[in-house]
DNA sequence: GCCTTTCGATACGACACTGTATCGGATACA
DNA sequence: TGTATCCGATACAGTGTCGTATCGAAAGGC
């Protein structure tokens, strides 16, 4: 089992294989399911390797929380500044709901991202840890979204039909529960529909819901 | 722990106890940490009596997934029927985010209705049976709110923004996502708010959104 | 080049949970 | 009241997982 790759040897090395194994065996059967033994396996490991980085499956869930939070807030975070630095004549008239789609679709296009986030979220729903970081995860999301549009009103000139801060709210609701469905609807036709479908129905009805909501 | 009521004896009231017993155990430690024991200790049985009902925890899940939604569907039906018994002189200006919270707040008020139907649709994201029975009562639910809509516009005269499905869409999505953040909310800090400002933090968004979305 | 330290593998004991097979008592019916 | 049936309790074997304790080897310091 061990891999021909062996070359770099530090421990953190190990910690992040291990967190990326989690990552994926979490999103395939779910945080409960997934046994120790399960991620190491995945990671090239033994448990030998995962009690001597972490105290417990708790520990790395966190841990790994907090990981794809950051990520996340990062990847919207580029966006942003790729807007800023397009200047203000970068926009055409009417892309707005295409920009946000593009903003928004982090975590839209892997199915992974999208059940991660789905356990993150119900453990939040019963451990405190988990639901301030869950929280201030969101706070973060809404605060750049806002940001998003505030500087495309501003660069347009468009007075839209709330503040910033509450679109971005109703927007990140409405993505996120249709990056949701659009999985659900995958799983239930299990016909594997690829990526780009899913895709394509979350953007679509993220565009229409951004037009109603800003304009 | 044999309660002092063993009058009815039949086999139907056993099997509604287990799956009560299932449903407060799930919402408490998530599906896959309970386990069969669990829900028969808090049913006031012992394993037996589970096989002798169900073929595994699943099964029970999958009647329990359908009982729930049948249950708040014909919760939202019979508001429905309130609503238009009431008939055309029954609505003040401006209460209908009012109505609408009031018909959709079925299972916002209780924290046990959020975890199960969070249980249910983290499990539609990995199995088609319960995927296909959430997709089904989704749609169920929109019908339903699409009609209330439908209803108050005739009733008032009102020309809403957008068509009736996709605001009962929108409701439902916004409705659902306040409902898990309140409850995480709660989690996060600790101090256990009660109930009520819960339902006051749902409520209000969602009337929020129903301005904004409908006017 | 030796020695210390670190890190992951292996081995072990313990435990929780599952599903089945069997048993005893209660219920229904005549 | 006697008998057949049903249903839940109990007992049991099997399995998977956990956390720790120990060991061997590779890395890094001098």
């Amino acid at each position: 089992m061990s891999d021909v790759k062996a070359p770099t040897r530090s421990r953190e090395n190990t910690r992040q294989r291990l967190l990326d194994a989690a990552m994926a065996v979490f999103a395939e059967v779910g945080l409960d399911a997934a046994s120790v033994e399960a991620i190491c396996e995945r990671a090239g490991f033994t448990r030998g390797a995962f009690y001597s980085n972490f105290a417990s499956k708790d520990e790395l869930f966190l841990q790994l929380a907090a990981r794809v939070a950051s990520d996340r807030v990062a990847a919207v975070q580029a966006r942003v500044g790729g807007l800023v630095a397009a200047g203000p004549g970068g926009f055409d008239e009417g892309e707005i709901s295409a920009i946000l789609e593009q903003v928004l679709d982090v975590g839209a296009d892997d199915r992974m991202g999208v059940l991660l986030m789905s356990e993150i979220r119900i453990r939040a729903l019963r451990d405190p840890d988990v639901a301030r970081a869950f929280l201030a995860q969101d706070a973060e999301m809404q605060r750049n979204v806002a940001q998003i549009i505030t500087d495309i009103g501003a660069l347009k000139g468009i007075e839209f039909r709330v503040d910033a801060a509450q679109a971005a709210h109703l927007m990140l609701t409405v993505w996120e529960t249709a990056a949701v469905r659009a999985v659900i609807r995958g799983v239930a036709d299990e016909s594997e529909r690829g990526e780009a479908a899913l895709r394509a129905a979350t953007g679509a009805h993220l565009a229409e819901a951004a037009h109603l909501i800003l304009c």
